[in-house]
DNA sequence: CCTACCGATCGGTAGG
DNA sequence: CCTACCGATCGGTAGG
């Protein structure tokens, strides 16, 4: 604890250390992330750095949650006043290409690296990432179901399958992006997301 | 060096500590490799561990060169022998979600995993990630060059769009299963792949 | 390929 | 939120 400053001074510290953690973890994945370096960078003790959370895990965690808000407030809520369907999907879609070319997170989505580092492990890590990404599908296909009833969508279309392939766009377009810094990645993105739920 | 042995012997060793950090790094990442571990896991020192690749580095750089044999044993060689175009792409996406359903590396495509974990990074790594990932891209667009070209693929088709969308399916079904254990996957990587190659 | 060892860094804590 | 410290582990090396 912090018995010599105020608890709202203590929030910004907190609130610092998370950014930075964010920023870092991007690049370095969440296990990357070390006391020390985050540490020095920050120009605070490592107790400093850790007593906010009371250990390594707890702030990975609150990293963790904070990338999820990021890009909620970046793709999601944007759209949020459309009515659901395929024109909200449709722009949730193109917010989401968008926050991936602009690399909002240096490191390129921060989920997906997240996902991947933990996916084969057991853990709190691991609940915290599968609940994200799964909450995140069940958006895309709860919009899907709603396009699918109202007819903007063929009858035919499995919801669950739509988000499994947007999520397959979004994934490669990062690897593009983040990987080879391809240029053309984000019109190929919007080619196939078309492809998908149709123009418009 | 082990002067006291044959080099066959100290072949054998080397390659056992390689598929042995194969499966690691699929889980725990190339980074997550520690020699330390390697040396218990297997009954070695941890000289004997990293004396036969000089550094961390070149273990890594190593065991990520047999992964990717380990891919194209998997993927590519049954279906090299047929001619290149469309069928043989189909073929090649069938062995692709085959080898990923199959689970051949406990922690998933390990080049998916390789890739995000050192996308964002510079060096060694990163070029062979990158490069071993550039390849497998190419080889895929040059087969769908040669099914446009021959008429089977409708001659609108870009060819690198297909790889890019190919291997976005491969990243979901791949996350699909190691995150979420989702028995459906296949199936919905089966018919995206459907949607992209026509039947058969 | 082993033993024995190196300096550096890891996560974390006691006490103020 | 700091100083000072803990045991454990990191990658790696000398010498046999």
């Amino acid at each position: 604890m912090s018995p010599r400053h105020s608890a709202a001074e203590a929030a910004v510290t907190r609130a610092t250390i998370v950014d930075h953690g964010v920023a870092r973890a991007s690049v370095e994945g969440l296990e990357g992330l070390t006391i020390g370096t985050l540490a020095d960078e920050l120009g605070l003790s490592k107790a400093g750095v850790v007593g906010p959370f009371g250990s390594k895990e707890a702030l990975q965690l609150a990293v963790l949650k904070r990338a999820t808000e990021i890009f909620k407030a970046d793709v999601w809520d944007p759209a949020a006043e459309l009515p659901a369907g395929r024109k909200r999907l449709a722009a949730v879609a193109e917010n989401w290409i968008s926050h991936l070319t602009r690399r909002v997170f240096p490191g390129g989505c921060f989920v997906t690296t997240a996902a991947t580092e933990w996916d084969a492990r057991e853990g709190p890590l691991h609940d915290a990432v599968a609940a994200a990404q799964g909450r995140w599908l069940a958006t895309l296909r709860a919009d899907a179901e709603v396009a699918v009833r109202a007819g903007e969508l063929p009858r035919a279309t499995d919801p669950a399958q739509l988000a499994f392939e947007l999520n397959g766009v979004a994934m490669s377009l990062n690897q593009m992006l983040v990987l080879f810094d391809d240029k053309k990645a984000p019109a190929r993105a919007r080619r196939a997301v078309k492809r998908l739920l149709g123009p418009g």
